[in-house]
DNA sequence: CGCGCTGTTGAAACTTGTCAAAGTTTGTGG
DNA sequence: CCACAAACTTTGACAAGTTTCAACAGCGCG
């Protein structure tokens, strides 16, 4: 029977490894890629890498030897101040690609770790450059991957910038719920991967200010919380809080 | 005469106007290639391209056509929210690449303008793309100039997330201060091309913010203001800012 | 020369941070 | 499996920092 790969447990294992028969091969680098093409991606991609709660993928100022994808799992970035203090730049879940801020200077500028168990696929950086010039599409896939992250920065930028406490947990929590729907998941019923400091010091704010807007929101009927479960009640009540006119 | 290139004013002219013959060439994409790749991306390169104090180089929104790479002048990028408020992304001078988050969606997500009369050069980007296939250091060289991007964005986030004003202010001008010295300005004396209000939307501040922390700075003999001129007369006390430690 | 844009400064109001205490959950080791 | 410790969360009261509002000064352009 091994001889029927559509039957042979082990290749039908093997087939959900690669980018080919992968859920995520939409929201991932692959996307756009004929056939043909992800065979050639599939080849230089080490695939199925588990990572621990709690395991750095790596530290800031480790070498650039690979990107990396998400393919289940929730991980976080942040950057250290010299004197310690912390800043998280992301929140990242599957399909994510990491690593890109290692490329300008040869090695990670950013700590990336796991918030839960996750596993990820390995994209050794060299061959994927390598591959890129021989594939037009996914020279463009990783040209706008790399771009929608600058975008993505300048829309946290924006937040952090020009948003109030409880403006920015609301446009927190829209976009987890957008991210959750476009994987498949439930956009109003979540499970928070971080603690209240993390997303404090994503959205710029103290761990306490955090926990009053959730409450707040609670209180308002807009959400129900509890613990790290959230349910969101009135997904409009939550965006008219960003456009504080109306 | 002008059968001898080197003597004819035309050609000197145009010499200057290419990339291998630009001064900018270690800041600014061609970093890192050799004369023969140089050759090949001024063929790709529409130079010369001027544009007036107060001109848009393009609209948010605009669909993608070129990058652009400053030649001379200064820039500031910004998104817009819904309701209007405006945060600035992002001040460019000579060297800077512009027009990178248009990659990922086809078309600009942020206005670029320039502050002054400014010179640019435009970059084909379907052209740029196809070059870089063709030359890997081209290739590896615009990577690093996006992941660059990235990095600058996670700075900014950790400021606008983790610092005070005064922080904020001195890290502003210190990074100004680097800029200009990386091309060959002086690092303790220039002009503020933006105005306050522009300088406080991009740390997240009020313009009243900035104007007082500019004004305290003066008090504390760390700087000398005198409307957009600028110079910093203690370096030293002004990185002493941002690690309130010591 | 005056009008408008830009910048400065003060005082009051507001938002968020800080500190403290207590409650809850999670993880560990007996 | 329970007990205990550690980590995380919530809430309140108060302090600090920043914004808001307002008035005025300076510069630059027509």
């Amino acid at each position: 029977m091994p001889s029927n790969p559509c039957l042979s447990p082990v290749d039908l294992n093997k087939l959900k490894t690669v980018c080919s028969g992968c859920s995520l091969r939409e929201l991932c680098l692959p996307a756009g890629l004929d056939q043909e093409e992800l065979a050639q991606v599939d080849r230089a991609v080490n695939r199925r890498q588990p990572v621990k709660r709690g395991d750095h993928l790596y530290p800031a100022g480790a070498p650039l030897h690979s990107l990396f994808a998400i393919r289940s799992g929730f991980m976080k970035s942040s950057v250290l101040n010299e004197d310690g203090r912390e800043q998280v730049t992301g929140f990242h879940m599957m399909g994510d690609l990491l690593g890109l801020d290692a490329i300008g200077g040869g090695c990670h500028m950013s700590d990336t770790l796991a918030l839960e168990d996750s596993e990820l696929c390995e994209l050794p950086f060299e061959q994927l450059e390598a591959h890129s010039r021989e594939l037009p599409s996914l020279q463009q896939q990783l040209h706008r991957v790399m771009s929608r992250e600058i975008v993505r920065d300048h829309g946290v930028m924006l937040l952090l910038g020009s948003m109030k406490a409880e403006e920015r947990m609301a446009a927190f929590l829209l976009n987890l719920s957008q991210r959750f729907a476009a994987r498949g998941y439930s956009p109003t019923e979540f499970v928070l991967r971080m603690t209240r400091g993390e997303i404090g010091s994503y959205l710029g704010l103290k761990l306490e200010t955090v926990s009053r807007a959730l409450s707040s929101f609670q209180d308002q009927g807009l959400i129900a919380v509890r613990q790290r479960h959230v349910r969101l009640l009135d997904l409009e009540g939550l965006r008219a809080l960003l456009d504080p006119r109306r």
